[in-house]
DNA sequence: CTAGATGCAAACAGTTTGCGTCACT
DNA sequence: AGTGACGCAAACTGTTTGCATCTAG
């Protein structure tokens, strides 16, 4: 489960998005691979300061920030800004701006079948379900800041 | 679009949920279901204001919780509370805890087509979606402030 | 050597809470 | 009349920012 990669690796990655490989960063980004389980920027901060006690809670939010713009790891929580409700018609899907974070609602609708039980965690029980289009709004791509961002990721295994 | 509920269909709604009809639930409710598209608590309270200039914002938040919590509107942001990532690689579809807002990983992953642009926001670009199967997770559903609280919604048309 | 990264502390935004007063039922 | 809702203000939580210092390239 926990990979770990060679620092050599991470400064390539680096290298090609156009960042430099600090210690914090690397520490960070192996964190967060080896993680897995959707932590939080706190979660990640906690177990960074294990091995590395002197770490900035700021430092790991802008590393998050830098990995997320440069899709090297993924928001799950495009919406965290704000609380965002719907009234409950008819059901649609949404997309949702990961830099402005504005929701838009789409015409389209994904059908799901509701999960079986054995799908979910044990003795959770199933209300609705949520399709979010993750991307950039068209004001957001315009501004260059989020653009064209993606490195190639690396092949960690 | 801006459907309007009689005040006694509101208050047999009401009713029904266990709690009382006053003018600010109700204009809240109007303005929830009126508006539509995915407003934050701080739109609803910005627009309620105008006809009632002396409600306040936490009064919003409350009757928000309220009505959330007897499914009588959705949370479509469940994860608001913080930001939460993961490293891009295998993918999967999330069970999120609508109360205590933690997220599982499933097995489940929900294959779904790369959205054509037309089916998107204007100008927008796609890069990833998330499934999103909402509810309450074990130790929540055993609290039972918040279990089977769901009224039957109103026909409002 | 220098652009970019870090660490700190202060500022922010959004949300929640406690409590005295008010109003549906 | 009594329980639950409202409004206010203060507290909180999670996030962001500005700036002086440091460090990888």
């Amino acid at each position: 489960m926990s990979k770990t990669i060679p620092f050599e690796e991470f400064q390539s990655l680096c290298r090609r998005a156009g960042f430099i490989a600090t210690h914090q960063r690397y520490l960070i980004f192996q964190t967060i691979v080896s993680l897995g389980d959707n932590p939080t920027p706190e979660e990640v901060f906690e177990r960074v300061r294990r091995s590395l006690p002197g770490i900035s809670l700021a430092t790991v939010y802008k590393n998050i920030d830098t990995f997320v713009d440069h899709r090297i790891i993924r928001d799950i929580s495009p919406n965290y800004g704000s609380r965002r409700i719907e009234s409950a018609s008819t059901p649609h899907d949404h997309f949702v701006c990961r830099v402005c974070r504005r929701v838009f609602d789409l015409e389209k609708h994904t059908e799901l079948a509701r999960p079986a039980n054995t799908d979910l965690p044990h003795g959770a029980s199933f209300e609705y379900h949520l399709v979010e289009f993750v991307g950039l709004c068209r004001s957001c791509s315009h501004a260059s800041r989020f653009r064209d961002k993606a490195a190639r990721p690396m092949a960690h295994n």
